[in-house]
DNA sequence: TATGAATGAGCTTTCATTCAT
DNA sequence: CATGAATGAAAGCTCATTCAT
């Protein structure tokens, strides 16, 4: 973690730093990060980034806990809008709210992807944090099979999986296409963009294929609600 | 593409190369790939490097050919055993078969993946190679469509990506798991690790949720045919 | 030497701030030691301590003055048990009492010998510290070979040379060994090792050969060859 | 070692680095050396002192195997006047020789003994190259006490380092007053120098007293008091 | 007087690339 | 063609010292 001097700085140049940081993780992800142009872009000394953090990879920890804190200050104000949500109804909701946070703060949600899901698989230092939101699908998918929503045969890690890299692709499809926007938040939260997500959550919840409890029925009656 | 220099080689030289070529991008990916110890463990000059190649990247793009290559090789030979496949039985044996192609040739898949699909993203030079895999899923997904085996309402795009992440994913899962293996190529083809990848290609056709008609029931009338 | 500034500190302060430069010098030198770790290490401000010292130079400057101060205190209150004493009876009183010193503050004799007889050989500052010994032992040796004890054909300086290296090779062996018994004076003082002082010193004194004749004959002879 | 790189360089140019090492060595000891200097002396790049050697370390064992090699030729083409030597004319041999040798290679002897006789001392690295001069002293020592040449009372390990302190301190006094000189050699070989390094010798062979009695008398009468 | 943030020079080491032989 | 020595920029990090508060 950062050292109290980083602390002790006024708001203006911590933030400045932060951003620096950001901008160098979301660009290079973590091994290539130079703390030499992390110095040159926040206009501090090289020995002052010294001052402030142990290394590149305390800044990173700390960008992590500054994601945890901003999503828990996001997803305080937002509530489920029924409390009668069955399992998929939830992760619904908390794809679609994810999606919007990270709308709000693309930059720092590009940097930490970047550097958790591709390098992060290689070098283990930050398991740990996987580990928790792993752990939380796991039980909402117990609780759902338990209530007979989702089909028991169905293997619990790989169903984490699935929901893992399904809501990834989402984000980073959706980033990446929001990165062009001129106002992210907006185009996140239109119809149309809201529609691809339902989308492709529809088809986590019923497949592909076409069945005889017909897609476009299902699909209908859902949003009728 | 390597130098006429290069292709002039004698084989076993060659092969030498791209194996030390291999093992670096597996272990340190592109940008952190180091020509030094390519050439130190491909027992050439470093001189030489230069004159069988650009640079770093000139190198990984002959990688992809190379992949492209063996890929089509190993296909070929390899047919699918009914003519009267829906889409998503040729979809299922598609991955199947990669998976067996991966397992053959786990360090070169392994270098191109961690590449392709971590560092790869972030800059574009590779985009080609990914349009064209793209480009022959949609065109099955639109054939699919039209046979009515996928609801006309599916988001082709979406689609696609859907299937590329599930096989990368179910690649990426596979491969962790199969290096750990003796004989990897065995232990892909074991009853155990097929039953696997059906399950996940499963939820991918029939959802995760529990309709009427049941998840086992589908699941062990397939499996009868 | 240290500023006013120091000596006003509260002697608590002071005897940490001694401490930790001990410390550091017996670990790392002069030229090693690092005001950061000094500081740390005795909890000032890094500002405070160019407000103490000029520079690391300044407190080892110090360091000295203590040592020479400690050890006047010591022997002050040990007197020879006889005054009847001829100059190889006092060297050996003053050599053993000496080590008794050293065992007393290790760390201190530690840190200095250190640097006065490694670091210090080649660069000069410290140059008239070494003087004032080496003017007493040569006043001693003056003194006994007036009183017949010492050969006059002894060159006066080499002798003290000797002195001194005797001296100073005793006095590390002995703290080399001694840091690792737990009661260090105890050690010193104990027979066994009081035994190995004498052999030490006796060979100073009469030499490593075996021989019936004496001092002057066996030089005039080897020379006359 | 050094790598094959530097062997293959022109004498001249290897030379010029190893001069320039050498004047590093002696002047800042080994941990305080700065490989920046030593390039900037020698007039090569940064880059290629990494390609002649593994890194400070490297260049200074180097410098041991030169020193060692260049003593045994100049040591193999002295020998000593006459075969019936013993022990304590053996040494005064050795002693004498070896103060020529390092007075024709003045700054090499500097250079190393500064490392090896203070820092050395700290840090654990190369006590395998004063092992061997230790063992043979022993050797040495042992043979004399059955030839009846030393008391076989004496310790023999405080001998041993009763010559070693011996011999480097005469090494040193030698060097530093020497350092002064314009021809080095002719005034380590001046019946002046000579004379002085003989009468320190004296003093260990035969002690500084005065004394008409033997050893064996002398030690009992002053250990009954 | 006390503080500790700021600083840039310095450290060792690795790197991709050039080029003379 | 093959070679490998030469190179300087860049990396992460530590340092003694200054200075505004």
């Amino acid at each position: 973690m950062p050292k109290p001097t980083f602390f002790n700085l006024p708001e203006e140049k911590r933030e400045k730093i932060i951003k620096a940081a950001i901008d160098e993780f979301a660009e290079y992800g973590l091994e290539n990060a130079s703390i030499n142009r992390i110095v040159a872009n926040s206009g501090i000394a090289k020995g002052s980034f010294y001052q402030y953090f142990e290394d590149k990879q305390d800044v990173f920890r700390y960008l992590l806990t500054v994601l945890e804190h901003e999503k828990m200050e996001y997803f305080k104000d937002k509530h489920p809008e029924s409390r009668h949500m069955d399992a998929f109804e939830y992760f619904r909701w908390m794809v679609k709210t994810g999606m919007e946070f990270n709308s709000v703060y693309p930059r720092l949600v590009q940097a930490i992807s970047r550097v958790m899901f591709n390098e992060g698989l290689y070098y283990q230092n930050f398991a740990n944090v996987r580990e928790r939101s792993t752990q939380s699908l796991q039980a909402l998918i117990r609780q759902a099979i338990q209530n007979g929503e989702v089909d028991p045969s169905v293997d619990v890690d790989l169903a984490v999986m699935i929901m893992e890299t399904w809501s990834n692709t989402i984000s980073s499809y959706i980033l990446n296409e929001g990165m062009k926007q001129q106002d992210i938040v907006q185009w996140v939260r239109s119809a149309e963009t809201q529609e691809k997500i339902d989308k492709l959550l529809y088809v986590m919840e019923y497949g592909l294929r076409r069945t005889e409890s017909d897609f476009a029925k299902n699909f209908q009656e859902r949003n009728r609600l």
